[in-house]
DNA sequence: CGCTAGATGGGAATGATTTTCAGATCAATG
DNA sequence: CATTGATCTGAAAATCATTCCCATCTAGCG
């Protein structure tokens, strides 16, 4: 739409980190990051296309995949084995309670997984040991509404 | 082929716990027991049809969901996304290491980890949390083989 | 032996992710 | 500014695991 001035006071450092300065990266990390919780490829996609700014699906993609190879973003997959990303601030890697319902993610404190890890990794004789740990379950809110609604 | 005789001595008891006994079962879930490790669905598909017993891939698919909702079998996804299925005898549910190289699987002990799991289910106020923990790595075979291949 | 709810298979449908590739853009340079 | 090689973009086609459909079988039970 508009050219940006040069060396703008951007808030986006993130867009430099992972290749070539573009318009559609810059809309896509800011939309990314407002997200503020796990988002689909393709939801950021749809949520772009509503607020006009429409971007190929494929950058979409690009991009997110970009950021979690950079280590900027963590990934999960929800229970149908889509892929949910998460903006990550800080250098920390962290885990999260995702509910399955709405989707809401809180960050847990994960230190003990983190030492067991770390001690599979030095006994185990495997080399270059990753972990995923996803915590699923339904929040206070979504539990609420569902005792509502059914009595079991 | 033939047919048994009555109150027969199987070793599968589990094709009972999983609705209607069909010779189609029988054999997807002696194969799997015979794999010992975590298998894809095409691969014990596959594994049939080269062994001469022709099973249709829907089948595979339903009698290896079947068992895992049974809590017979601890299901993963792989870097992929791909669901892998490992045959569980007891009823302990375990968590592995597993080789993203060759797929050989061991278990690890994982008590630190449940009672974690259990702390943060106790007091995050979210319900019916569930977990879903996997490492993955190079086993040792698989190193070494990597270490005289590549130099980096 | 017949019946029927449940099971089978295989081909088509799904749906997320990846790849392709012909332009559009960019950053640098003269 | 104009040029240019490197990068990036996006629409459409390709992949690929998994699911769906449904005509056809069959276990389990009188
Ligand atoms: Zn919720
Ligand atoms: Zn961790
Ligand atoms: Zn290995
Ligand atoms: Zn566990």
């Amino acid at each position: 739409m508009e050219r940006n001035r040069p060396a703008a006071p951007t808030p986006l450092a993130d867009v430099t980190l992972i290749g070539r300065h573009t318009q559609q990266r810059a809309v896509v990390v800011k939309a990314f990051i407002r997200a503020e919780g796990f988002v689909g490829a393709q939801a950021l996609h749809n949520r772009l296309a509503a607020d006009g700014s429409p971007v190929g699906l494929s950058t979409v993609y690009r991009t997110l995949t970009a950021l979690a190879d950079a280590g900027r973003a963590d990934m999960v997959r929800d229970t149908s084995g889509e892929r949910l990303f998460r903006y990550r601030p800080g250098p920390d890697h962290r885990h999260y309670l995702l509910c399955t319902e709405c989707g809401l993610s809180r960050p847990v404190d994960s230190g003990p997984v983190e030492d067991w890890a770390d001690t599979i990794a030095r006994t185990s004789g495997f080399a270059n040991v990753r972990h995923t740990v996803e915590l699923s379950e339904v929040c206070p809110d979504c539990g609420r509404q569902r005792a509502t609604a059914e009595h079991r």
